[in-house]
DNA sequence: AGCGCACTACGTACGCTGTACGTAACTAGG
DNA sequence: CCTAGTTACGTACAGCGTACGTAGTGCGCT
């Protein structure tokens, strides 16, 4: 008998070796670290379990025996980045500079691995690196004057708004991923398009603003920083 | 000759009938209607252009008259589901009260319809009815003395904000959807495994912050308020 | 010590996917 | 009226996740 029977668990509690048969080959993390890569090279929706498994250099079925379901291995790999956190001099002993480095290192991660946001956004992230995450911002905030459900809630809205910044950030470039065209055409026809809708005139406010902010240099680490500032004052006002 | 050349183009800048051949059956509304119909039901992975068809009444690639790619389709099915932003009452003269409301309806339509979350953050909004959902905004935040950038930062923060909170509550839901158990055995096996991690004692301050919240009961709609309320507050500090 | 069984590795196969392409019917513009 | 371009649709292909079967290995128990 292969397969085992498809009753409840997590991953995170599924042993990686059972003692009895014969010593596996390869091992979760290189299957993992292969998915990563191939993730970042190619994007997600090019991971494919017989792609990981030419990657590994074992046979499409050999998976299985490492990893349970494909969503599962999911879970792995979000962990597996989340494991790239350094924390380094943190607590510092100013939360708001070691909130700020978080999210900054956190934008760094999903920058390298884009492919982190869409699987995040449906909710992968339970594992032990996600814990010691919590562990690690709560500890920076330990002076803090808030109660324990408004810490995580702060948290979470850094994380969320790390994300919707990226994701915006990256919109087009992973859209123009696996389009029959290139980057700059794709934003060529969509600013036209753009253009001539508030050439118009049905949405003038719209194109005032477009007008307005289409002299002013945008900065994307000022919009960061700001923005993250923005959450922490949310939460603590500023002395 | 069937298909059109794979030239640069947006869908919104397709039009639905060129005036030559026989009359169309179908339309695209009809499709797009089907396709959200489906998505609702099933979620996303489970909607498939054969699935579509079927729902529609015609064959699959008679899709492809109406629609070139799946992509378009996802664009479009974002938009639709964005038409029932419903405005009412809006500009009231309390911007506040007014970015609460769409706020609100956000979440109305991302509860309906979770499939949009996954879309939206991998950047499907830039068809009429983004175009008109930002007019909408920016007319409340008319008299708001802020500058243009900023009005455009702030409607993405609520969008964001909203967005992430939604994900949040639905990710349990979101993620039983096809798993080979039901979500209560999903949340007692997670439950279970967070809790045997925390009993370790390798993550006190996370122990002990859900320890002390595990008692106090939440309340999604305060949270809900009083996190949009804090994006409000952290543009324009209340008086 | 050695038997038995749980495990590893892997090939085959099934039902599904998006969509390229070909064919036949139809209709509007020149 | 003619014909080019469009609609509808079937077939086909490459690729997907993974259920299942088979062969071989080595740990745990008797």
């Amino acid at each position: 008998m292969a397969g085992r029977a498809a009753e409840p668990e997590v991953i995170w509690a599924r042993p990686e070796r059972a003692g009895r048969g014969p010593r596996p080959v390869y091992s979760r993390s290189d299957i993992v670290a292969a998915a990563v890569r191939l993730a970042d090279a190619d994007g997600i929706d090019a991971l494919s379990m017989r792609r990981i498994a030419a990657d590994v250099g074992c046979g499409t079925m050999s998976l299985y025996n490492y990893v349970p379901r494909k969503e599962d291995l999911y879970e792995l790999m979000v962990d597996a980045v989340s494991g790239e956190y350094e924390f380094t001099g943190a607590p510092s002993g100013d939360w708001r500079a070691d909130m700020l480095a978080v999210g900054r290192e956190a934008r760094g991660i999903l920058r390298r691995h884009p492919w982190v946001i869409r699987l995040m956004t449906t909710g992968y992230a339970s594992g032990p690196n996600a814990l010691r995450f919590l562990e690690h911002c709560l500890t920076c905030l330990e002076g803090v004057g808030l109660p324990g459900g408004a810490k995580m809630e702060l948290i979470a809205n850094i994380n969320g708004t790390v994300m919707t910044i990226v994701a915006n950030e990256l919109a087009l470039a992973e859209r123009a991923r696996g389009l029959p065209w290139s980057e700059e055409e794709e934003q060529a026809v969509r600013g036209a398009y753009l253009m001539r809708q508030l050439a118009g005139g049905a949405y003038p406010r719209l194109a005032a603003v477009m007008a307005e902010s289409g002299a002013t240099r945008i900065d994307p680490e000022e919009i960061f920083d700001r923005t993250l500032g923005r959450v922490l004052d949310s939460f603590v006002a500023p002395e």
